[in-house]
DNA sequence: CTTAATCAATTGACGGGTCAATAGTTGACT
DNA sequence: AGTCAACTATTGACCCGTCAATTGATTAAG
């Protein structure tokens, strides 16, 4: 009884541990925070979009895709402009600067990723990336 | 080739996405931050012990846990006072009410973690458990 | 036409984390 | 003794996220 949730406890403190740690390296890796990146490579796919469509896809609070891609359109790397046709949309694009360096932030990412997934069989990341779906799904499920 | 880093990158994805959903519900259902009740459930084991000691055992920045404990004292969760043969030292002890409260957070916590691991059987979890150790090992390797 | 509802974006206040600088204490060395 | 190095805790500045309130634009209804 010493230890009343330890096994279970361990994912929950493990998945914690593994962000915290994640997160700091894969800056200092790539050189960009993932948060910015990932709407960088969100734009990266579709062109042009406004910053609605970003968040969704990026999964964050739309004050912080606000503040991120302020910063971004000072370092050259994004322009924004009203939609035309709807003033209440801003148009987010890649500079072509931006789109130059997306590629290099980009394959930074895929070594950091490969890095992180050292070892692991083409059926082990399967496996887990499952598990971490059903996880998902029960996060999700959790009624307050 | 439209997708450079969709298998592998799947498993970073959900990695962030789990720690973002579980964070706010964790709070919801126990009523308290993660890391608080980190720093309370060290205290509940050890009785009285240092804030470095609480630092390493719960993993986040010193100024972290100075504010934290601080807070947790106003809220009469906790008692803090100087090592008398070491003025440089600060002892963290729980309050009697700290001591009882503690005990359904616990419970709290103990549910919620059974409602992220629904129908993971016994061998799945400790299947789980070791790919994230290799993982945490693999992020730890990683040199800038 | 004007009013109300809705929607995108922005802003401010806050929580929680980091790093870097500082204050205060201790211990060791000359 | 006195100085210097090491160590704990604290503080301030900053990043990144949330929520809530606000602004500006658009649309729908009377």
């Amino acid at each position: 009884m010493s230890n009343l949730c330890s096994d279970e406890g361990k994912i929950l403190y493990q998945l914690n541990e593994i962000f915290k740690q994640i997160s700091p390296k894969f800056e200092k890796c790539t050189g960009i925070s993932q948060s910015r990146l990932d709407l960088l490579h969100k734009l990266f796919e579709v062109d042009e979009t406004s910053q609605t469509e970003l968040q969704k896809a990026v999964n964050i609070d739309s004050a912080a895709v606000t503040r991120h891609l302020k910063q971004l359109e000072g370092k050259g790397m994004v322009t924004r402009r009203k939609n035309p046709n709807d003033n209440r949309f801003t148009f987010v694009s890649l500079t072509d600067e931006g789109r130059e360096r997306i590629v290099s932030f980009r394959k930074e990412k895929e070594q950091f990723i490969t890095k992180v997934l050292r070892d692991f069989s083409e059926e082990e990341q399967t496996s887990l990336s499952n598990m971490l779906s059903r996880i998902q799904k029960n996060v999700k499920d959790i009624q307050y």
